[in-house]
DNA sequence: CTTGACAAACTAATTATATTAGTTTATAAA
DNA sequence: TTTATAAACTAATATAATTAGTTTGTCAAG
């Protein structure tokens, strides 16, 4: 009974997504600690995953469709400004729901990583097709999406990452910085 | 000749300072790497700093010591949304200089300690200061330092991270994210 | 100039983690 | 029923951090 096959690559990515997002960090995990929990030896993670590289590969892949997913549920029906608003709100949901694995949908994917490039690049193609709505097009467009990403991911990160550190409310801050930014747009 | 006293904290530090700035961050820095640069052994290095999380709040201190000083630097004899405009290249500036310690420079300082909450707080204060000339002053100034910091840091680190992957010129990018950001405090 | 205290280096040992090599065995298909 | 395979295992190795305890160079007091 000590060698039945209890595994596979599913039930090892989901415990660590649950273990990162528990304890906030996908760097505080060890295999160590996905094998005991995983009642298994270290070693015998190597045949689902490719070690602690292959982990956080498949812990990225895994965070980036959860994200899409989210942002994608949240624009449906609805457009131009407020369409905007509904993803950075989910965008910002995301992450506090993730905060373990978060992090890992940012870095930008290995060249020859084919699957992670392709959902990185559906989430820039969804932002651009909603921001044709503020006459934003071409180059322009580019440069909105870019300043947009920054502003979301720089406010969700000093966030989890403790870098606010008055107390001030969050929820406030976010729901200015946006509209503000968007306003920016407007009448730029 | 094997035991002469060679190092000091500052040494320590602005050592390893080098070495993470040259492979771009601090997560892959060991002691062991900066022992053998060093020439001293690994224990050595505990005369000097408590351990791997010392190290890690001395170069934390020495990068917001930094990134403060060059921020007062862009600010000299600039008012209002022109020295805003200089702060914020002054900061992306320190970034690119600094990629292996820029990270540290965010995480919220311990409650305990209170060097690191200091420099913190003057950071915040400059900003402060420079927002009066948008009318902007209490809680709505703090709202709008949030947004302007998470501006600026959500760029440069997915700049740093590689997270922008279209070939579309980066420092237009900032520049108009910057602007745009600003146009919506004035306007808003 | 000598000497003694101290600080800073050292060695040695322990703990934690990841990885690889090679072995055993449960399972599922022939 | 048999057998190939995949998935578990044990064992060994390598890297890293930390602590305990020892040695020794340096500097200041006598």
């Amino acid at each position: 009974m000590a060698k039945s096959r209890r595994l596979n690559k599913q039930i090892v990515v989901e415990t660590a997504v649950l273990l990162a997002n528990s304890s906030g960090s996908w760097q505080t995990l060890t295999l160590t600690e996905l094998a005991t929990v995983l009642d298994v030896r270290v070693p015998s993670l190597y045949n689902h995953v490719q070690g602690q590289e292959g982990l956080r590969r498949e812990l990225a892949l895994y965070g980036l469709k959860a994200l899409l997913t989210a942002v994608r549920h949240a624009a449906i029906a609805k457009v131009g400004q407020e369409a905007l608003v509904a993803i950075a709100h989910a965008y910002r949901a995301f992450a506090q729901a993730n905060p373990g694995i978060y992090a890992l949908t940012l870095q930008a994917p290995a060249s020859d990583d084919n699957e992670l490039q392709q959902l990185s690049s559906e989430l820039v193609a969804l932002i651009a097709l909603l921001l044709n709505s503020f006459s934003l097009t071409g180059d322009a467009a580019l440069h909105a999406i870019r300043g947009l990403r920054s502003l979301l991911h720089g406010f969700v990160s000093l966030e989890m990452g403790g870098g606010f550190g008055l107390p001030l409310d969050l929820d406030e801050s976010f729901r200015q910085m946006v509209m503000v930014y968007l306003q920016g747009l407007a009448t730029g």
